[in-house]
DNA sequence: AGCACGCCGACT
DNA sequence: GTCGGCGTGCTC
C-alpha cells in the first residue's frame, strides 16, 4: 500500500462525553476529518455533535484508530467537530493517572479527565443560531416567540445560546431549537479560542477608600458632600466592600464573597448603578499583579539549620529520594518539633537535584506564613494554587508546571493533579485533614493519587503529621510506610500543662453560660500578665437553637432536617440590627443549606409566643466576653468573619501585631498559627467533639485537641490549656492533654480491628438522594436487596466479600428538599469488588429522578 | 446528564 | 381541536 492510500484510510476516535451520566459513559466513536488528523490525538478535548438534536458536547478522546485496526460499527458516525484546545491536552501520565481515577473513585472517565486540567478550559463551547435554509420558510413561524426570534436574527444575524436563554428565558431556546428542526434556523457550533479567557469584572473605589466607608456607614455629612443618595442596603453593602479592600481593586466574586447577604444579581446591580453614579470604577481583564507579592509578608528564608533528629530524618529522606524508585514515607513529629523545617530541606534537595515537588496543604488561608516562606525562598520558581485563583491563573500555573517554568507548587487538594513532568516529592502536610478528601466526584483522596502519581514517576511520597490518620500510621507500622520519627520539641518548648476542667454542676447542660470558672481565672491572669489567649469552640453563630418553650420543638430550616442556629446578624447588616437585643434581632441560618430567615415570632408548630433560644456559639462568646472582661480585646475568627478577601490573614496579622489579647473561634485558630506571646488555650465544649456519630470521631477529636493544645506556650514561656468538659476521665482528652499519639493509637487501633473498620476494611457508601421521599426509599430498597441477591450463594458475585448495612437514612436526612438514603459496605477494595461496585453502578435504576452515588471511604458518614 | 419521542389534562 | 405537562429510553 502506497502512502497516499494509507492516508486515505479514515481514522476513528473514542470519545468520553463530558456531564454524563455513569451508565452513559462509554467510548462513542467518532470520525476524525483527515484535516485535522493531527490535531486529534489522544487525550485531547473536542466538541462532538451529541443525541438526536446533536446538541453540542465536549468530549475526551481516550483513542485514535482507523477501522483496520478495529472495526467500526455500522451505525452512522459523526464526525468530531473540532478541537477544543491545542494547550489542554493530557499527557500519557495524566491519561494514566484519568484512567485510575475513573476505576479507583467510580466516577465517569469525563469527570476524571476534567479533574486534571484547569477549570474554564473547558467551558468554551458557545452554540449559536442564525436565520438560516430557505428564508420562504421562515413565513411559516407559527408562534408568536418564533416570529420575535425571526425578527430579532434580522437584525443581530446570530446570537448566542446562552445570551437568548439569560435575556429571553428557556422558552425562546427551545422555540429556536425546534425551527432549527424545522429546518428555518441553523445551530453553529463554535469555540472561543485559548487566549480568548473570559474576562473577570474588578472594581475600584473612584473616590479615596475612606469616603467610601463613611458613605457606607450612612455618615451625614459625606453624603450630603458627595450628593449620594442611595438608601438601599446593597449599596452600603457593596460601598463598605469596596472600600475595605487592603488592594486597590476586587473582583466581582470578591465583592460578592463579603456581601454575602446579597444575591449575586442584587451585587452585580448595585456595582452598575454605583458606577453610573461614578462612585466605583470597573475593569475587565487579568487581576493587576499576583496575591503573592503584595498580600504576603516577607519571611526571610534563612539557610535551615536542622537539629540531630532532623537531620537525621532529612537523611533518611535524601536517601529514599535519590534511589529513584516509589518510595513512601510518614514524618511523624509532635507538635512544635520542626517538621516543616525537615519538609523544606527536602525540597530543597528535591529542587536542587531537578526534579519537581508538589506541596499540599489543608487550606492556603490558614498556612500564609509558610508559603511565604517557599515563595521567597524559590521566588517565581514557585506557585501557589488555591481556591480563590481565577480559572486564568489556574491555567497560567497549569501551563508553568508544565512547561517546568516552575519547580513547586504548594496548593490545596487539586493540586495534586499539577501536570509535572519530572515529579519527584509529593508532600502531603497535615495528612490526617479530611480536606484531602473529594466529596464531589471524583470522589477522590489526595493521598491515594499522590501514592499513584509518586509510583509512576518514581517519587517520593512524603505524608507530614503530629497526629497521622490511623491508615496511614498502619502502613508506617506495617512497613508499607518508612516511619521518620521527631519526638524532641524544637527549641527545647515545653509543652503545656493542661486542665481538664470538670464543669458539671458548674455549667447548666443547653444553659448560655460558656466559660467556666477556672477558663475565666486564667485568662484574667494570662491578660494581667501581658500575654495572650486562644480559645476554640466549634460552633459557630449566636444560639444553637431556638425552642419553644411550651411543645418543646425547635425550629428547623424548612428544606433540611435540621435545627436552625441563631446568629446576632450584626456584622454585614449593621445599621438594621445594631442595638437591637439578638433575641429579637437575629437571624436563623441553616448552616446546612445556607437558608436564612428572621426569627418567628410564634412557635411554627404550637403558635406559643415562648420561643427561647439555647445554647451559644463563637458570636455568644465574644459578647459574653465583651461583657465580663470589657478590658480585654477579643478577635473573632470562624466561617463568618473570614468571608472577604485576605480575611484570616487579616485576622491573624492584627492578633499576631497584638492589636488584641484573645482570639476566638472554630476549628481554624487550632492550626499551625504560631504565635509567641499566647500562653493560654481554652477549649470551651470539648465534648462536642466527641459528639459525632462517626467512627473516626475520636481520632479527630485527638487531633484537633492536640493542635490546639500546641498553640499554648512554644517559646520560653510555659503555657496552660484549659479543657472544659462534662467528662473528663474520657480517655481521648486525656490522651490528648499529654500528647501522647501512640498510646491513643494503640487503645484505638484495636477498636477498629474488633469492629472492622479502616483500615481493617474499606468502606463504600451508597447514597441515593432525590426530591420524592418515596422513590428515594425504594430506590435504596432495590439497590440493598440487589446487592444482597448478587453476592448470595447462587449470585453472579457470590465470590466477593461483604457486609451490608443499611438502607438507613444519612444523619442529615433532608438537605436542600432532598431525601438521603444510604448504604454501607464493607469490603476490601480489590478487583473483583470493584467489578461489582462497577456493575451495580452501571445497573443502578437511575430513574429519572433519584441519584445514586457511590464514595469509596469517604471522611464523614 | 440532556434530549427526543410519546401519551394524557387545560386552553384557544 | 392544540399546547405542553413530564414519564421512558437512547446517545457513536
Amino acid at each position: 500500500m502506497g502512502p497516499v492510500s494509507q492516508d486515505r484510510a479514515p481514522r476513528y476516535a473514542a470519545v468520553h462525553i463530558l456531564d454524563i451520566s455513569y451508565p452513559a459513559d462509554r467510548p462513542y466513536t467518532y470520525r476524525i476529518e483527515q484535516s485535522a488528523e493531527d490535531e486529534i490525538v489522544p487525550g485531547c478535548f473536542v466538541a462532538v455533535p451529541f443525541g438526536g438534536g446533536n446538541r453540542g458536547r465536549i468530549g475526551y478522546v481516550s483513542k485514535v484508530f482507523s477501522d483496520s485496526e478495529e472495526s467500526v460499527s455500522s451505525e452512522a458516525v459523526k464526525p468530531i467537530h473540532c478541537l477544543i484546545s491545542r494547550e489542554f491536552v493530557l499527557s500519557e501520565d495524566q491519561q494514566a493517572l484519568c484512567t485510575f481515577l475513573c476505576e479507583m473513585t467510580f466516577c465517569t472517565v469525563g469527570d476524571a479527565a476534567r479533574a486534571l486540567v484547569p477549570p474554564g478550559v473547558l467551558n468554551r463551547l458557545v452554540e449559536s443560531y442564525s436565520l438560516g435554509g430557505d428564508p420562504q420558510e421562515a413565513g411559516a413561524a407559527n408562534s408568536k416567540t418564533a416570529e420575535s426570534l425571526i425578527r430579532l436574527l434580522q437584525t443581530e444575524s446570530a446570537i448566542r445560546k446562552d445570551r437568548l436563554e439569560r435575556q429571553y428565558g428557556l422558552r425562546w431556546v427551545r422555540e429556536a431549537d425546534r425551527l432549527v428542526r424545522q429546518g428555518i434556523l441553523t445551530r453553529r457550533l463554535e469555540v472561543r479560542p485559548d487566549e480568548e479567557r473570559p474576562k473577570e469584572g474588578f472594581v475600584s473605589p473612584s473616590l479615596p477608600a475612606d469616603v467610601l466607608s463613611s458613605l457606607a456607614s450612612g455618615d451625614a455629612e459625606t453624603r450630603k458632600r458627595y450628593s449620594y443618595r442611595r438608601r438601599a442596603e446593597r449599596f452600603s453593602a457593596v460601598l463598605s466592600a469596596v472600600g475595605s479592600a487592603s488592594g486597590s481593586e476586587q473582583s466581582f466574586s470578591e465583592i460578592m464573597a463579603a456581601c454575602s447577604d446579597l444575591e449575586p444579581s442584587e451585587v452585580r446591580e448595585a456595582i452598575r448603578e454605583l458606577v453610573a453614579d461614578g462612585f466605583l470604577t470597573v475593569r475587565y481583564g487579568e487581576p493587576l499583579a499576583p496575591d503573592a507579592e503584595k498580600t504576603l509578608q516577607k519571611e526571610s528564608a534563612e539557610p535551615v539549620r536542622l537539629n540531630p533528629e532532623q537531620q537525621r530524618a532529612f537523611e533518611a529522606l535524601r536517601e529514599m529520594s535519590s534511589r529513584e524508585t516509589a518510595s513512601a514515607a510518614l514524618l511523624y513529629g509532635v507538635t512544635g518539633s520542626g517538621k516543616s523545617l525537615v519538609i523544606r530541606s527536602i525540597a530543597e534537595s528535591v529542587i536542587a537535584s531537578g526534579r519537581q515537588v508538589i506541596l499540599l496543604v489543608p487550606e492556603i488561608a490558614l498556612t500564609p506564613q509558610s508559603v511565604a516562606v517557599y515563595c521567597s525562598y524559590f521566588g517565581n520558581r514557585a506557585a501557589v494554587l488555591h481556591s480563590a485563583l481565577s480559572a486564568g491563573e489556574r491555567a497560567d500555573v497549569w501551563r508553568k508546571a508544565r512547561s517546568g517554568a516552575v519547580d513547586l507548587v504548594i496548593g490545596t487538594r487539586s493540586a495534586v493533579f499539577t501536570p509535572f513532568e519530572r515529579l519527584g516529592l509529593i508532600v502531603i502536610d497535615e495528612e490526617q485533614e479530611h480536606t484531602y478528601k473529594s466529596d464531589q466526584s471524583p470522589r477522590y483522596h489526595a493521598r491515594d493519587v499522590a501514592r499513584f502519581r509518586c509510583a509512576a514517576s518514581r517519587a517520593l511520597l512524603l505524608l507530614a503529621s503530629a497526629t497521622p490518620s490511623f491508615e496511614s500510621y498502619y502502613k508506617a507500622e506495617r512497613g508499607a510506610y518508612t516511619l521518620l520519627r521527631l519526638t524532641e520539641r524544637y527549641g527545647g518548648a515545653s509543652l503545656p500543662d493542661v486542665v481538664l476542667d470538670d464543669i458539671r454542676g458548674e455549667i447548666t447542660r443547653d444553659g448560655n453560660e460558656p466559660l467556666g470558672k477556672t477558663l475565666s481565672n486564667y485568662l484574667t491572669d494570662t491578660i494581667q500578665k501581658g500575654e495572650q489567649a486562644v480559645f476554640f469552640l466549634n460552633r459557630r453563630g449566636y444560639h444553637k437553637y431556638l425552642s419553644c418553650l411550651s411543645c418543646r420543638q425547635t425550629v428547623f430550616c424548612e428544606h433540611c432536617s435540621i435545627p436552625m442556629t441563631l446568629h446576632s446578624g450584626k456584622g454585614a447588616r449593621k445599621e438594621e440590627t445594631d442595638g437591637i437585643p439578638a433575641e429579637t434581632g437575629g437571624v436563623l441560618v441553616c448552616h446546612y443549606c445556607g437558608a436564612r430567615r428572621k426569627p418567628p415570632a410564634v412557635c411554627p408548630s404550637c403558635s406559643s409566643p415562648y420561643l427561647q433560644a439555647f445554647g451559644y456559639g463563637t458570636q455568644r462568646v465574644e459578647e459574653e466576653l465583651a461583657e465580663r472582661f470589657p478590658s480585654v480585646r477579643t478577635l473573632r475568627m470562624d466561617l463568618d468573619t473570614t468571608q472577604g478577601k485576605d480575611a484570616h490573614e487579616r485576622i491573624l496579622q492584627r492578633f499576631r501585631n497584638r492589636e488584641a489579647d484573645l482570639l476566638l473561634g472554630t476549628q481554624m485558630v487550632t492550626k499551625g498559627h504560631d504565635f509567641p506571646d499566647v500562653t493560654l488555650v481554652g477549649v470551651i465544649a470539648a465534648d462536642a467533639l466527641l459528639s459525632q456519630d462517626d467512627f473516626r470521631a475520636s481520632e479527630r477529636t485527638f487531633a484537633l485537641l492536640t493542635q490546639v493544645i500546641g498553640r499554648a506556650g512554644r517559646s520560653d514561656r510555659r503555657g496552660v490549656a484549659v479543657i472544659q468538659t462534662y467528662r473528663p476521665e474520657n480517655e481521648v482528652f486525656r490522651l490528648a492533654a499529654k500528647q501522647d499519639y501512640e498510646t491513643f493509637y494503640r487503645k484505638h487501633i484495636g477498636f477498629r480491628k474488633e469492629m472492622v473498620y479502616p483500615p481493617f476494611c474499606d468502606i463504600v457508601l451508597f447514597s441515593a438522594s432525590g426530591k420524592e421521599e418515596r422513590e428515594v426509599r425504594s430506590a435504596a430498597d432495590q439497590l440493598a436487596e440487589r446487592i444482597a441477591s448478587e453476592t448470595a450463594g447462587d449470585g453472579r458475585f457470590s465470590n466477593i466479600g461483604l457486609s451490608m448495612f443499611g438502607p438507613f437514612e444519612a444523619p442529615v436526612y433532608r438537605v436542600r428538599e432532598q431525601y438521603r438514603m444510604q448504604i454501607i459496605l464493607k469490603c476490601r477494595l480489590n478487583s473483583g469488588t470493584r467489578t461489582f461496585l462497577a456493575f451495580l453502578l452501571r445497573n443502578a435504576c437511575n430513574s429519572g429522578r433519584v441519584s445514586i452515588v457511590l464514595d469509596c471511604n469517604p471522611t464523614n458518614l
